[in-house]
DNA sequence: ACTGTTCCTCTTTTT
DNA sequence: GAGGAACAGT
């Protein structure tokens, strides 16, 4: 209980459980007060969760314990109450990607910066990267100053000051100001250090070094800190995350009991087999063995396909399997499946399938609600109600709906502003006294003007009802109307999502009160009764588990993503490799791995290599699945003496003939191989059945020459879409091809 | 000032 | 293939 521990927890140990038995065992024994207990997670879902289970443990529900949230929503919490330390107010406010990304615009553009060779966004990931790290405009390693051609550090340091003067912070803000409060004024520091008599921290594989500062300074005192974590699970290096927390925690807090927790309560022991086969690719591991005492079950799955398309249907068809109850096992209902992603644009091929065979499905981590462009304007509206200086806002909706002001009338109101040091809302009116507009902007201005500070008068009555008066401005503004008029299929659904914010409102007190919560907090889980398959990214899987999952588009350059990999080279594949293991260990009994040999990417057709990670798989725990027929995409149909000629010619041609697929099979029936054979279950060694100058056919690249051979890859120069590398399974002897109705 | 067109880049993952 | 920016036409 006191002191600082390390607790070392793989893939389905029961993390969790051990942190909320932690904290119920610290209330129990009156060691602390509910609000005594600082506990950390990265995601709300998590948050909820360890409230929830601690509430069940407590056997009542989880009131007072305010200080269980994420860094984020904690750091709000401290920074409003100490805001004025770092020239905010406390009802600064919280600006998403899209605001900071229109401000870091201006700036850009104000320095006449060609924002063509020099995105805001690349700006925007710099700054994040330095905020990440802790490191403020005035203390920059010199070794940073050429970043974004060398302006850098002076835009960074203008827009920090920009947001002061907004009254506002972005995401990395919020642990910043919090950490520097902290540095600076240590009898605060002090009084947090008292008050938090424990310390407890979710995840803390994915904490960055400014989270890594401020929890070594709230646990500075008494060191009861204990955090929980899987370096194995280490999936977030790429928005700062820092594996090397975990290595650090040692040496800062000596004397620290690290605690290994090792028995899976998950997953079946193939699925873990594979899953532990795939990271120990990994060198720099501080190496864990997960065992469990579940029954054997199936192996984990392995099927390629010809496209991304079949690819879809094929696990549709599986999923309806699974569903009836299929090799002996009983039904599952859709909520206990899922399909994983590397990313987001994997989801559309199962979508538009989905839709097609009308199987519910449900996107988990999608663009979030509030993220939504109807939402962010009717939000610009209430922030424009609330504080009549918010700029950004006011520029989102001064002319939306459409009141005829341009560029040019934006312009004006810019400079008037800026001439009087006064806010956008009453630097346009005296612009418009001053008589600087004219026409009709000039009277919907005027109108927009008065709307604004009537509802200003309106929100501040002590009898105001917020959610009539949210009503009233989405109407009055005519932004509703905007949408009634709206012809396009989207329109019906963003109605539907502002009755859905209006709804929302019920829940606070007034508008101040919701704005305070919403950025934090609107995830869009709404809790549906329909049993649903999940789709989601490996990233938005970490922490759950599903009885089956599909693991899609295991193909060099897609997983692992080509960018990782040039990006961060060695530590950007391991990286890849862990999230191969997050995504086979979220599953507790069916573990199904595909991939496709060609795929829609930029909307052009590419062929598609498996992924090395498919190599790394120990066969033994692998069961390879006959391809399916190339036409029918049926398993069943792809039975020798059921095909038809033509499958047979075909498959023949392309699949079943192909060496890496016959190495398959001969592989899949062999048992108990050693540790050195334990890959290649896709075999890039073996010899191909084309040799150079060989005329082939691809389906989608057309006819071609063979220029090399390597292993089962050939390099071919298609007459019509270039020179390409494609495995040898998936083209067709140019003899053959008339055979074929592509 | 607004609308429609073409061309361009681009996609990893998120609090 | 989609969304954004630049351009042209109304």
């Amino acid at each position: 209980m006191d002191g600082p521990v390390l607790m070392l927890a793989g893939a389905g140990t029961g993390k969790t459980k051990a942190l909320t038995t932690r904290i119920v065992h610290l209330l129990n024994t009156g060691r602390a007060q509910p609000n005594e207990i600082l506990a950390v997670t990265f995601t709300n879902k998590a948050a909820r969760e360890m409230k929830l289970r601690v509430g069940r443990l407590m056997g009542g529900p989880a009131e007072g314990m305010p200080w269980l949230g994420t860094f984020h929503s904690v750091c709000v919490k401290l920074l409003r109450r100490h805001a004025e330390l770092v020239g905010l107010k406390s009802n600064f406010t919280i600006l998403d990607t899209d605001d900071q990304l229109r401000l870091l615009k201006q700036l850009v553009q104000a320095e006449q910066i060609d924002d063509k060779r020099w995105p805001a966004r690349m700006l925007a990931g710099v700054i994040d990267s330095w905020k990440n790290r802790a490191w403020l405009p005035e203390n920059l390693p010199a070794g940073e100053g050429s970043a974004y051609n060398g302006r850098g550090p002076d835009l960074y340091a203008q827009y920090q000051r920009r947001l002061i003067e907004l009254n506002a912070v972005d995401f990395g803000d919020l642990l910043l100001h919090v950490v520097s409060i902290f540095q600076k004024h240590d009898d605060i520091l002090q009084q947090y250090q008292r008050w938090f008599k424990y310390v407890l921290v979710d995840e803390y594989q994915d904490t960055n070094v400014a989270q890594y500062l401020w929890l070594r300074l709230l646990a500075g005192g008494h060191k009861n800190i204990c955090c929980v974590g899987d370096d194995d699970q280490s999936i977030y290096g790429w928005r700062g995350a820092e594996v090397g927390n975990i290595l650090r925690f040692e040496k800062d807090f000596p004397g620290a009991k690290v605690v290994r927790l090792e028995q899976n309560y998950r997953s079946t022991p193939h699925i873990l087999a594979a899953a532990s086969g795939v990271i120990a690719g990994n060198e720099n591991r501080l190496g864990k063995e997960l065992w469990t005492e579940a029954e054997e079950g199936e192996k984990v799955r392995l099927i390629g396909h010809w496209d991304g398309e079949e690819e879809a249907r094929w696990v549709g068809e599986e999923i309806e399997a699974l569903q009836r109850g299929t090799r002996g096992r009983e039904p599952l209902g859709l909520d206990s499946m899922a399909i994983l992603v590397r990313a987001s644009h994997q989801m559309r091929a199962f979508e538009d399938r989905f839709l097609t065979i009308g199987m519910p499905y449900r996107v988990i981590g999608g663009p979030r609600f509030y993220e939504r462009l109807e939402i962010r304007d009717a939000m610009a509206y209430f922030r424009l109600v609330v504080s009549p200086e918010d700029d950004l806002a006011f520029e989102r909706v001064v002319n939306t709906p459409k009141r005829g002001l341009g560029d040019k009338a934006r312009q004006k109101m810019q400079l008037s502003a800026r001439e009087h040091f006064l806010p956008l809302a009453e630097g346009s009116r005296l612009m418009l006294e001053a008589k600087g507009l004219g026409g009709k902007g000039a009277v919907e201005l005027t109108r927009f003007l008065d709307n604004l500070e009537r509802w200003r008068g309106l929100n501040a009555r002590p009898d105001a009802n917020h959610v009539e008066l949210a009503e009233m401005i989405l109407d009055e503004s005519g932004y509703t109307e905007m949408w009634q008029n709206d012809k396009t299929p989207e329109a019906p659904g963003r109605l539907e999502n502002l009755k859905e914010l209006v709804k929302a409102l019920e829940q606070f007190e007034n508008l101040q009160g919701f704005l305070e919560h919403v950025s934090l907090i609107m995830d869009n889980e709404s809790d549906e009764a329909e049993e649903k398959v999940s789709i989601m990214t490996l990233h938005a899987a970490k922490g759950l588990e599903f009885p089956a999952v599909f693991l899609p588009g295991w193909e060099e350059g897609l997983f692992p993503s080509q960018r990782s990999m040039d990006e961060s080279g060695l530590k950007g594949l391991e990286e890849e490799r862990r999230l191969a293991y997050v995504g086979i260990t979220r599953a507790e009994e069916v573990c199904t791995i595909s991939f496709a040999g060609n795929r829609l990417v930029y909307g052009q057709w590419q062929s598609q290599m498996p992924s090395r990670f498919i190599d790394e798989l120990p066969e033994a725990h692998v069961d390879v699945l006959t391809p399916p027929g190339l036409y029918g995409g049926n398993f069943g149909a792809a039975q020798p003496n059921v095909r038809s000629n033509l499958e047979t010619a075909v498959s023949e041609a392309n699949v079943y003939n192909s060496p890496g697929w016959r190495r398959m099979q001969a592989n899949a029936g062999k048992r108990g191989t050693n540790q050195q054979q334990k890959n290649q279950v896709i075999d890039a060694v073996a010899v191909s059945a084309y040799s150079v100058d060989d005329r082939v056919f691809h389906s989608k690249f057309g006819y071609g020459n063979i220029l090399a051979v390597e292993g089962d890859k050939l390099e071919i120069a298609f007459e019509k879409a270039g020179t390409k590398k494609v495995v040898a399974r998936f083209v067709v002897n140019a003899a053959d091809a008339g055979d074929i109705p592509f």
